[in-house]
DNA sequence: ATGAAAGCGCTAACAG
DNA sequence: CTGTTAGCGCTTTCAT
């Protein structure tokens, strides 16, 4: 492996020589410098990122704490999509990605500060990370810059990138109002995620304004998951057959929602209409596709890089992001047809 | 931020001993132990990476160069597969993960080997390289460790992971024969993929085994790309009208070819017949459903994981790896009707 | 414009 | 069982 000391020799000068000429500074001759380059060329030189790091305290890198990249979310690809949005982002800054891989045995042994120093990351980003989860409070505490997604939490050296959930989930349930829907239900995820408070808060909003009174044996947990969606869903329209609609916090549930629909013979929408959260991919590719509100997952995960390359060039005006939402209307959503 | 010389000064030890202490060596007195890990955990201490893998040469790290990160390809989960299978499979081996940030202006500036040398990962994983690509030579023709992930190439340094491409195009292809197809087109991908290569292959056997005759024109590239199989099967359907069935390089075309199909007004499978490869989510999801060979492309992530764990701890029986395929019967293809 | 020297935090002979 | 010493490859004062 060629060092700066082997350049440093064959081009007869000092290897402080061989490290300003090499990072561009103006206080070395250019034939010197070019020379240096040359052999530098020559003998396939790269330098040694840790050594550099060692010494400057940085390391270009941007450490990746992902809950959610389990064989079982494989359908979800909103995670997916956000590492993209993250990667595509972190190239252009000329950030590398680093992931941590912990698994949860792993996970009690090290702390997140651990796993940051150790790795000597410049800032982080986080994903899928629960609310109670004892991470969170270490994120905070740390002075490791750091940028969540989907947790609204702001100090000195954390942001976060979201998108507006309690008006996104109260426009969609407006727009099931809007078309004849009174005993509307709601599927939520579970009361560790942020959001799903949030879509909550959106869901009552909307009823309220329209008079409609909440009916909290409406309101059920599906916990994000596609098969809990569908055996609350069964019972809840078994108990409460006058449920004309259902407002899903996630897309992956509305799959389960249709499923428990097509099981118990309702079919979609004139029996029953079904709103997601998300806009996965497979939303507009089952039948029916799904009515739902998207967000931008790809354009959150660069915003979040963005956002955190701001942080740690500490040039910050606004630690927060807040990423629009979009309903789109497809099939699964239609007037309601037992008015 | 504590190092071991603040833990050294504190016992009143070397920092030496403390760094055997920590790193469990037996030669130290259990009480200096004891005594150097309360410290350790007193003053926060976290090992700084950077700085041992400076001296062991050893980082504990594993590359990663993934084509197909990009926002276009989000429909398409096999990248995202594949990595939350390395993902796991490191995190149970005990490596990190980094992600090279490296877009298409980069690629041209640093070489493979300098990102590598650079970051000084222990070993590579690489996917989605196209066989054209001028790392490839590199990566062979360098030292480091290296899997690659559908691309059959052997070395002292590197294995790879595949499936058996040509007897997967083969039996799906063979299947449609049983159906009573005849006339059967290919939309491959391009043939800068060794998978095109060898599905084609793996066609033409089928073919020429059940002595139906190679049709030229019946075989198009699709670029792997949703848009131009669309186009390209517009043009091969107008061309010809006496093909029932279509095999396609992957599953991502044969949505395009179902397209382009309902475009011509032809119903999928009474009209045509078409198969996919790869098995992503859509598949299923899809109307009709895709009939495909599936690929266990976690599976593929794991294994090429663990072999280059293997290669990295020098104790490799094979360097090569074949995941098995299985044919998934669903909608899209059935019996020819034009007999 | 260049070099000498110190040091980043750690491990690894070697000696005792 | 423990300490001394050297050094990994690089950057960074401080001289010159």
């Amino acid at each position: 492996m060629t060092t700066i000391k082997d350049i440093a020799r064959e081009a007869g000068v000092s290897v402080t020589t061989v490290s300003r000429a090499l990072n561009g500074y103006s206080d070395v001759n250019e034939k010197t410098r070019a020379k240096i380059k040359d052999i530098a060329n020559e003998l396939n030189y790269s330098p040694n990122a840790l050594a550099r790091s060692l010494v400057t305290n940085k390391t270009k890198t941007i450490g990746l704490l992902v809950s959610g990249m389990k064989k079982e979310s494989i359908k979800d690809n909103f995670t997916y999509e956000i590492l993209c949005g993250i990667n595509d982002m972190s190239a252009e800054i000329g950030y590398d990605l680093i992931f941590f891989s912990t698994n949860s045995t792993m996970q009690k042994e090290k702390s997140y500060a651990q796993l940051c120093r150790e790795r000597k990351v410049d800032g982080v980003i986080i994903q899928g990370i629960k609310t109670d989860d004892p991470y969170l409070q270490e994120v905070i505490d740390s002075e490791i810059p750091c940028v969540l997604i989907d947790i609204p939490i702001e100090s000195n050296s954390v942001g976060y990138v979201t998108t507006d959930n309690e008006l996104g989930a109260k426009n969609i349930t407006e727009y099931l109002i809007d078309l004849g829907h009174k005993n509307i239900a709601m599927i939520n995820g579970h009361n560790r995620a942020f959001v799903s408070q949030q879509r909550f808060a959106g869901y009552r909003k909307a009823l309220s304004e329209a008079n409609i009174a909440l009916q909290w044996e409406y309101v059920i947990d599906g916990a994000f998951d596609e098969e809990v969606a569908y055996d609350a869903t069964l019972k809840l329209l078994n108990e409460h057959t006058e449920i004309t609609a259902i407002v899903c916090a996630s897309d992956l549930m509305a799959l389960g929602v249709m499923k428990a629909a097509k099981t118990l013979g309702l079919s979609i929408p004139s029996d029953l209409s079904v709103t997601g959260y998300d806009d996965i991919i497979l939303a507009s590719y089952v039948s029916p596709t799904l009515t739902t509100v998207a967000q931008d997952k790809y354009l959150m995960g660069q915003k979040a890089t963005r956002l955190l390359a701001e942080l740690l060039e500490g040039h910050t005006n606004e630690r927060k992001v807040i990423v629009e939402t979009e309903i789109k209307k497809r099939e699964s959503a239609g007037k309601n047809t037992r008015i």
